[in-house]
DNA sequence: CGCTATCTTGATATGAATCAATAGCTGTGG
DNA sequence: CCACAGCTATTGATTCATATCAAGATAGCG
């Protein structure tokens, strides 16, 4: 519902009733997409739509002509899919659905409008932008300079936040709704080497596995290994309300 | 100067005098600062301060308690500095210049007037951040599914890509204004490393070396090497200037 | 209940890091 | 204007992390 989008918002801005009602009436229409279902086709689907996850978990993902795939961001429900390829003529990439899925959908030139009649919605906007940026950063550090296990810790609490965020308080135990496949097109490395890395976690104590499900039983080891930074949490919009 | 600034965006999107007018006047102060001086320092600085690259290059930096460091932007004129680290309480990230600068400083409240005075100076930025987003997400790909010449093709072609921005026709030759060190942490490898690449390409014949310049002889071969997509040429925003 | 995707584990190959040493530059002060 | 100090670049030898190749084992699903 739009109200996830509303929540993760709204919690760290207060909306006034107007500004709630037209981020509501950006949506059009509901559809339902079952778990790999594609959504949208990079390189060919033109970017005049944009989404905003109802329910259900998508990544978006780059194919390389080696065959190579790389999967550069995960979507949780309140997340907004497709802002990343607005300005462009063709989609930069595409998104797949990891489990059943609703999305509401609406016309990038509704966002226009929006910013128009609402600036303080433009700026909610573009402090998410800013945020996503700094998660994107966060998450070249990691790729870019730490070894194997240290990413995969980064994506287990980087999901584990994303979760926090939609249901306090954490129960400890999630689904990382991922293949190891996928985990491994998402901190760049291969299954192989992502069933070995999990491994290595599960014996040192930081996480227990429950079939698919996860359990991070020492956060602060699992932090320190991971380098990773809540971003949501560090979140300061005061600046930004005093106005 | 703001002209790079305006010229950047005013390439792409057509802004009225007075939209101008406001974007000018963003700044108010202009400094000099030379070479390896450190702008913002991450995790200590507040980032209340927005700055606009007049004049020379910078690069934003992340240290790890490793000792790792990774280079995570360039700046070049026209850009700005510090969109990222708003909405947080600390910076994110460190900037640190690479050739002598001269930064135009505006403190970041003045951007929510300017958000809420003229909203399609919002829908500017906003479309800005996207760009950004698609281009680190582009990195991220690179970094994390490509080898490393293909990394460094990558990066070079960056490089080259911004320095036409501000200068075309481009001359072939350029600087890339960072020490191999740096090359190596931006691109997520060891300095050692990035020599041995570097002179892959040239054995290659992909690039020429003059002392601290580069020159692309083969273009079209760098670009299939390294998988590189120039997004500031690829940006379309006529569905944004159509309201 | 069998099929297919996913996970697991082992053996080997390879790209890149690390360690180490030398050579070029660049700037600075005597 | 030279000499030294300190970065930067280059190259070789070795080690290490991860990819690749291969083959079972599980498990979810129709």
């Amino acid at each position: 519902m739009v109200q996830d989008l509303l929540a993760k918002y709204g919690r760290l801005v207060p909306l006034r009733a107007d500004e709630e009602a037209t981020i509501r009436n950006l949506a059009t229409a509901k559809r339902t997409y079952a778990s790999g279902r594609e959504v949208i086709t990079g390189e060919l689907d033109e970017p005049d739509q944009l989404f905003i996850v109802a329910s259900g978990r998508l990544f978006a993902s780059v194919e390389l002509p080696s065959g190579a795939r790389a999967l550069t961001r995960l979507y949780f429900p309140g997340d907004i899919i497709g802002t990343a390829n607005m300005p462009f003529e063709r989609a930069t990439h595409s998104v797949t659905t990891s489990s059943d899925a609703e999305l509401l959908h609406f016309p990038r030139t509704k966002l226009v409008d929006a910013f128009t009649t609402m600036p303080r919605i433009a700026a909610v906007f573009y402090t998410f932008a800013a945020l996503e940026n700094a998660i994107l950063n966060d998450r070249l550090v990691s790729i870019g300079r730490t070894k194997g296990v240290a990413r995969l810790a980064a994506l287990i609490l980087e999901i584990c936040a994303r979760q926090r965020l939609l249901h306090r308080p954490p129960d400890g135990v999630f689904h990382l709704g991922l293949t190891q496949q996928q985990i491994g097109d998402a901190i760049g490395m291969t299954e192989v080497q992502v069933n070995r890395l999990m491994r290595e976690l599960t014996q040192g104590k930081l996480i227990v596995r429950h079939g698919r499900k996860i359990e991070v039983v020492d956060m602060p080891g699992l932090v320190e290994l991971g380098q990773f930074t809540d971003r949501y949490e560090a979140l300061d919009l005061d600046w930004f309300t005093e106005d």
